[in-house]
RNA sequence: GGGUCUGUAGCUCAGCUGGUUAGAGCGCACCCCUGAUAAGGGUGAGGUCGAUGGUCCGAGUCCAUUCAGACCCA
């Protein structure tokens, strides 16, 4: 028997059928980076219509995890779908480097400032540590295959940043909306400073818990507000506090709108009436001792509002005001109210406008003029603030409770709430919450939903506390009157003077700055160097400012998105529109992308202490990154992104067909040349013209699908082409033409045209999503092509099929549903035992008119397109007794196997094997395309 | 407790302005092929749409309540 096989054009291609990606990957990206790839992109795009994607700044500190990678691939996918769309799209990425949590772990390794290093030392320290995290941080973003300039980072704390931050929060103080305020924040006596949230830890102490009336200033107005003239005796509200000390501060109290208030006869032991909420009252009046008492009245909180009561000790009147933290799991549900001592009574008390007058200085000791308690500590004031309280004969209750108490994680002891003078960028007094809130209109939001999110919270959001008492942070450079806090009259360009500084050795310039320098001899005595620093989320927030306006690259454009998750809604979203709108009147960005958060397969955040965190890393070098990407890409970002081994799974199963799909394509591509035997697409057989077409209405859904940042519509789309449009049909078929016919016929050169064609497109449409495999793929590719992918467009080499064509897709369609339909018969026969391959099959179809007119237009080449042997295509009405009903109408089939011999070269079965001298193993067909002029094949 | 969201087959996603037996791909089962072979092809079995209660002639698709989960606050 001949070996006809060496006479067969059979796939071949140095393409690897597995990706091996996690060793391939780290090569191919040393490589890119050795031919400077980012450039190159840079490069080829130059002068074009540009899109500005701004990086958000990761915290320089700590390993990346999977939300970090879900970020930047996102970024990166944008950044190079945008790029094959013809944009010049930069990426430059950026870290966020100063603030608390770098100033913590510097202080594990070096002490705190001012104790074993100086200040000066341990800025060092942290600017050190920033980079040494950055260099990491950077690694694994590149393992990624995040392409951009990370040669040149923009860091918060480069000099130059650093001094554009400076300059930025001179034009905030500029455009007037810089506060000078108080608030409350944690403060410990012994260090004699404010701590941060991180510093505070609690523990269970035991502590005074005291019921305090506050008469009404005004009885019969309270009675009015609760509709009744009953009772009798003195009329009090009453609050419960277990900080006693705090009481000289109070300025209100405060109810919850929502809650039932009773009015309470008291009868013994005397007689009065107390205000109460009614799902207390009757534990508080039990701890009061009072068993015979009466409900006069019930009313709402929100009806008390404005009343005035009378402090317990000082002239001075107070309001009773509503606030949501008041609860009723405990004390009376009116909560005494001390805006100085206290977050919740600040917030609370500021939209009320009361004052935030604080009695107590630094050391924990009330002022000198401080009626009562002058000097005295205020843990140790306790006793005295209780035994006045008896004196003045309101004190109703006096306990002792355990609770966890915030307590400095340094010196153990308890901190206290202090308010102390800060910062703040003023929403109102300049409109700034107004015309950001204009601003959110103009902003695209992707998904529409994250309007509704920040409107809701610039809309209620406070004044922002921007100052912080801190070491390693940018300086808010001011000077001020040292006794009025009044700004210097030249701020202005006394702050670009620090910035020039800054500019040349980092914000140390500021603490090094001897104010003779800068401030006229007159001055020196009245105006000092404040020494509070920048919150670090004024860093960030002011990047476009201090970053977009600035490099180069972005040409003194804005930019176009911003793409972080959905907490930056509040962070980063808020403090940019923030500060850019405080700046320069506009909303920094025209669309703000965000994506959600990665969870479990039980839908639970990721944590340490469930178990349940997965790290890209570990992700990487099990699978490669192009899957982690393509587990990206194809889920959908807007909610919970689902993280699992079987998620994984299938997203590697979906890469490996792309993957075999792409090979497949190579393969047999194998021999051909773009520039000698393209054939054109109106000389193409009609079933490879139709998979042009087809490529080009999916490259159609897929761009359009990229533009809307539908990555999981572009994966779909990508997955059903290779699955459904070639996997099972074309590429089926065309496998009997590819491998048979003569190698140069029109037959087998059409068919590679057509491949060739949806090459070039697949490989761009996967080159955003599978970066290393389209590269890979693209240096397969036959004909003359750019080096890189990254610097390719769309490609336009795809034509749709008019739609009167005679070939058209609604035909091809057509076809295929009769094609379906002889499957299932060719099935049944198969578990008939009838056939194996369906080339062993003969079929008869008895088709109604309008199907046998289309399949007749086939002529003899419908074999082909069906895959089996011998077709005859008959009337309906010639229908026999044998044939089997198809699932739709109009349609039946007959299937035997071939009484035929099968050619042992395209293993077709057909009746002239065996008569053909020299060669009696194969067909005529194959004879004529061994040695004859080979066949010809019009349609299929 | 408040704000913004999510919940359709084992997995990832479609289901427009409410209207015939809820779709696709993957996975799975079984079969075929052995000239894409740690590949490829075929056939098929899987959801009553988180739950409950409404509105409507009719709801996955509207309303209310509720459960679970996420983010941000408190």
């Amino acid at each position: 028997m001949t070996d006809y096989k060496n006479t067969l054009n059979l796939p071949d291609t140095p393409f690897p059928m597995r990706g091996n990606l996690a060793k391939r990957e780290p090569e191919m990206l040393d490589a890119w980076y050795q031919d400077d790839l980012y450039g190159q992109i840079r490069e080829a795009r130059r002068g074009r219509k540009s899109f500005i994607l701004h990086d958000g700044p990761p915290y320089a500190n700590g390993n990346i995890h999977l939300g970090h990678s879900v970020n930047k691939i996102l970024k990166d996918i944008i950044i190079k779908f945008k790029t094959l769309s013809g944009f010049d799209a930069p990426y430059i990425p950026g870290w966020d480097c100063h603030g608390l949590p770098i100033e913590l772990k510097v202080e594990e390794k070096v002490g705190k400032p001012g104790q074993k290093v100086s200040a000066s030392e341990f800025r060092e320290e942290c600017r050190k540590y920033a980079r040494s995290q950055i260099s990491a941080q950077m690694a694994d973003f590149k393992r990624l295959g995040v392409l951009g300039d990370w040669d040149n980072p923009y860091l918060t704390m480069n000099f130059e940043t650093e001094a554009n931050i400076i300059r930025a929060f001179g034009k905030v103080a500029e455009n007037g909306h810089l506060v000078k305020g108080f608030k409350p924040v944690h403060w410990c006596i012994d260090c004699r400073s404010a701590l941060a949230e991180a510093e505070v830890e609690y523990k269970d102490l035991s502590s005074y818990a005291i019921d305090v009336r506050f008469p009404a200033s005004d009885a019969g107005a309270v009675l009015a507000a609760f509709g009744t003239d009953r009772g009798e005796g003195q009329l009090s509200s009453v609050i419960w506090t277990t900080t006693p000390w705090t009481l000289p501060a109070n300025q209100a109290i405060c109810l919850n709108k929502d809650f039932t208030y009773q009015l309470i006869q008291v009868n013994a032991p005397e007689k009065e009436r107390l205000v109460l909420a009614a799902s207390l009252a009757e534990t508080a009046l039990a701890r009061y001792g009072v068993k015979d008492y009466e409900v006069l009245a019930e009313t709402k909180g929100e009806k008390l509002e404005h009343l005035k009561f009378r402090h317990p000790f000082l002239n001075r009147e107070v309001p009773v005001i509503l606030g949501a933290h008041v609860t009723d799991d405990s004390g009376t549900g009116a909560v005494h109210t001390a805006p100085a001592h206290g977050l919740d009574d600040y917030m609370v008390g500021s939209r009320y406008g009361l004052p935030v007058d604080c009695p107590v200085g630094p050391d924990g000791r009330f002022l000198p003029d401080v009626e009562f308690f002058a000097g005295l500590n205020v843990f140790d004031a306790n006793k005295n603030v209780i035994e006045l309280l008896k004196e003045k004969n309101v004190l109703l209750a006096l306990n002792k409770i355990d609770h966890s108490y915030p307590c400095c994680w340094r010196h153990k002891s308890p901190v206290i709430f202090r308010a102390t003078p800060q910062w703040f960028i003023s929403m109102d007094d300049h409109g700034l919450r107004q015309k950001s809130l204009e601003e959110i209109q103009q902003v695209k939001w992707v998904p529409s939903w994250g309007q509704n999110r920040i409107e809701a919270m610039v809309k209620n959001r406070p004044d922002w506390c921007i100052s912080r008492q801190r070491t390693w942070g940018v300086p808010i450079a001011l000077f001020v009157d040292k006794d009025t806090s009044q700004l210097h009259p030249r701020t202005k360009e006394l702050i670009e003077e620090v910035a020039k500084r800054v500019e040349k050795s980092g914000i140390q310039a500021w603490w090094d700055l001897d104010p003779a320098e800068v401030l006229a001899p007159e001055e020196r005595e009245r105006y000092v160097k404040v020494g509070d620093t920048l919150d670090v989320w004024f860093d960030s927030g002011s990047t476009s400012f201090t970053v977009v306006d600035k490099r180069s690259e972005y040409n003194g454009q804005s930019a176009d998105m911003y793409l972080e998750g959905s907490d930056q809604h509040r962070g980063w979203f808020m403090s940019s529109l923030m500060l850019s709108t405080a700046i320069k009147n506009e909303a920094p960005y025209r669309t703000v992308l965000t994506h959600g958060f990665t969870v479990d397969a039980q839908g639970r955040k990721m944590s340490k202490s469930i178990g349940n965190v997965v790290s890209p890393q570990e992700v990487i070098a099990k699978m490669g990154a192009d899957v982690l990407r393509l587990w990206v890409a194809s889920t959908d970002y807007t909610g919970d992104m689902t993280v699992s081994d079987e998620i994984f799974k299938r997203s590697a199963d979906a890469y490996r067909r792309i993957r075999n799909t792409t090979r497949f394509l190579l393969a047999n591509l194998n021999g051909f040349d773009p520039d000698k035997n393209l054939v054109p697409l109106e000389e193409m057989v009609a079933l490879d013209r139709w998979a042009v077409a087809c490529a080009f209405e999916f490259q159609k859904e897929i761009i359009k699908a990229y533009d809307s940042f539908d990555f999981h519509t572009v994966v779909q789309k990508i997955m059903e082409f290779c699955s459904v449009e070639m996997g099972s049909f074309y590429l089926d078929i065309i496998k009997d033409r590819q491998y048979t016919a003569k190698a140069d016929s029109l037959a087998r050169r059409s068919c590679q045209s057509a491949l060739y064609h949806i090459a070039e497109a697949l490989v761009r449409w996967f080159a955003p999503v599978l970066s290393f495999t389209a590269q890979e793929t693209w240096s397969f590719m036959p004909g003359r092509r750019t080096k890189y992918v990254f610097t390719s467009e769309w490609y336009d080499g795809l034509a749709p099929l008019s739609s009167d064509a005679v070939f058209n897709d609604s035909f091809w369609h057509e076809v295929k549903q009769v094609r379906d339909e002889v499957y299932k018969k060719l099935e049944e026969a198969r578990n008939d035992r009838v056939i194996g391959s369906p080339l062993e099959a003969d079929v008869v179809i008895y088709a109604d008119e309008a199907r046998k007119g289309i399949l007749d237009r086939l002529e003899n080449e419908l074999i082909y397109v069906l895959i089996v042997s011998h077709c005859d295509v008959r009337p309906l009405t010639e229908k026999t007794a044998a044939a089997k009903d198809a699932d739709i109408s109009g349609l039946a089939f007959e299937v035997r196997h071939s009484s035929a011999q099968k050619c042992t070269r395209c293993w077709h079965y057909e009746d002239s094997v065996g008569t053909i001298a020299g060669h009696e193993d194969v067909c005529t067909r194959c004879v004529t395309n061994i040695d004859g002029t080979g066949e010809i094949r019009k349609f299929a």
